[in-house]
DNA sequence: TTTTAGTGTTAACTTTAGGTTAAAGGGCGG
DNA sequence: CCGCCCTTTAACCTAAAGTTAACACTAAAA
């Protein structure tokens, strides 16, 4: 089989340092797209699927941050690096709280960051292998189409559901009959644990509950402490 | 479920800066476990379950990479955090080869270390959480599913079981015949060995032989002094 | 047999989690 | 700049879970 190599989104306003990276990395059997801007990054990234992004911080007109929030909107699962000059504390929160997965300081080992993109891939190539990109479930008389956040009751008309109502509804469906834990939901979709997001996530399950409330095979029955239960009555069999 | 706090193997030969740390961790809600040098560090690993590693690497006799290598042989799975005063490039590599999930240099930025914590410590849990735990069992005419807590008796409707009534019941399904010491439900569920949470058990236990009145194959008895055991009268043959 | 520590059980009470609605904030296109 | 949609925050309430106290009983020790 044909092993593809890794494809790499490098943004890096510095055009020296960025085509020697580009081809440092290149000489290590990655594919790297170089963008010299936050724009030209995101157009790019909306281009393609990439394995890896890695953003440098300090750019103009649109910084690695700006741009990792726009990355994460489109899509919650691409491994982000960000480079940095100097580690200042609040960037690195900042740069974790939006979904970092790693952060390195300029100036940086190659090898360090050879041995970085390695270990990332390969955990995120792990992590996606269970995590099936299913976008279409189907639960009682309901159909979720994930893709377009539509949810269809029987031959009704579609209810088109907003982001976080799609992100919570799928979470739910890939764990049907069964246990999603709060914690999971928190993480994967408010990408943070705490009083608030946790409230907010109940406002949600409050407003499915009032979609799912048109079909009376199909509940979300809540779990204290543990989590929520997509239930659909006909189809458990144990 | 049992919200047992995550368990951590700090080893640092510094007194001081241990200890500060130890503290720290655990006010956030980590069991820590303090080894002063690579031995005793190997030997606490030995003797218990972690869920995480942090390891200084300059220590006398046993440093951190030596004693990581004689985890690793013993488990390939616990995340390892070095702590390093200078970050030499050949250590980081070092430490990643061994199969280190990340590095900090000293000094490091309280919040940041325990940024890493929690997304090492969550990307585990995750791996692991198809590791089948038991959480299915059988005693006489029952089936318990402790991930639901659901008490099913025949064909009947479950009993929704509370965290402790589940925990409890499920530490004695693991026992099944056999005895369950009262200081192992009060150290791994209530996490306190006291008079009065030795009353609170009591209580659960009267709950608990409430839901299995309804089959008389089955029944909890106290073992004066010692504990209780799940008896099921068809299955003892021995 | 008296004593005492250990257990059985119920019910009052405290604490915490969740259900729900509404209003406040924030980003974006018109 | 306005208004709309999505999301968060706040508030209030109900339900669930857990602890503690009280009183009765039982097994083992003295």
């Amino acid at each position: 089989m044909i092993t593809e190599n890794k494809k790499i989104l490098l943004v890096e306003d510095d055009p020296n340092f960025g085509t020697v990276l580009k081809d440092y990395l290149m000489m290590n059997d990655y594919d790297v797209i170089l963008a010299k801007n936050g724009m030209e990054g995101f157009e790019k990234f909306k281009k393609d699927d990439y394995d890896l992004c890695i953003l440098d911080v300090m750019m103009p007109y649109k910084d690695g941050f700006t741009l990792a929030k726009e990355i994460r909107e489109k899509n919650k699962e691409v491994p982000i690096i960000f480079l940095t000059a100097k580690a200042m504390k609040e960037d690195v929160l900042k740069g974790y709280k939006i979904g970092a997965d790693d952060y390195l300081n300029k100036p940086f080992d190659s090898e360090v960051l050879l041995m970085k993109i390695k270990a990332i891939i390969q955990r995120k190539s792990k992590e996606t292998l269970s995590d099936s990109k299913q976008f279409d479930f189907v639960f009682g008389n309901f159909h979720l189409n994930a893709k377009l956040r539509y949810l269809t009751y029987k031959d009704q008309a579609p209810n088109k559901l907003s982001p976080k109502e799609n992100d919570l509804l799928r979470l739910l469906a890939l764990h049907k009959n069964d246990l999603m834990p709060r914690e999971l939901a928190l993480t994967k979709i408010w990408r943070d644990d705490n009083y608030f997001t946790s409230r907010s996530m109940d406002v949600y399950i409050a407003k499915l509950r009032k979609y799912l409330s048109a079909d009376d095979e199909v509940e979300i029955i809540n779990i204290h402490g543990e989590g929520f239960r997509l239930v659909v009555k006909t189809e458990i069999d144990n």
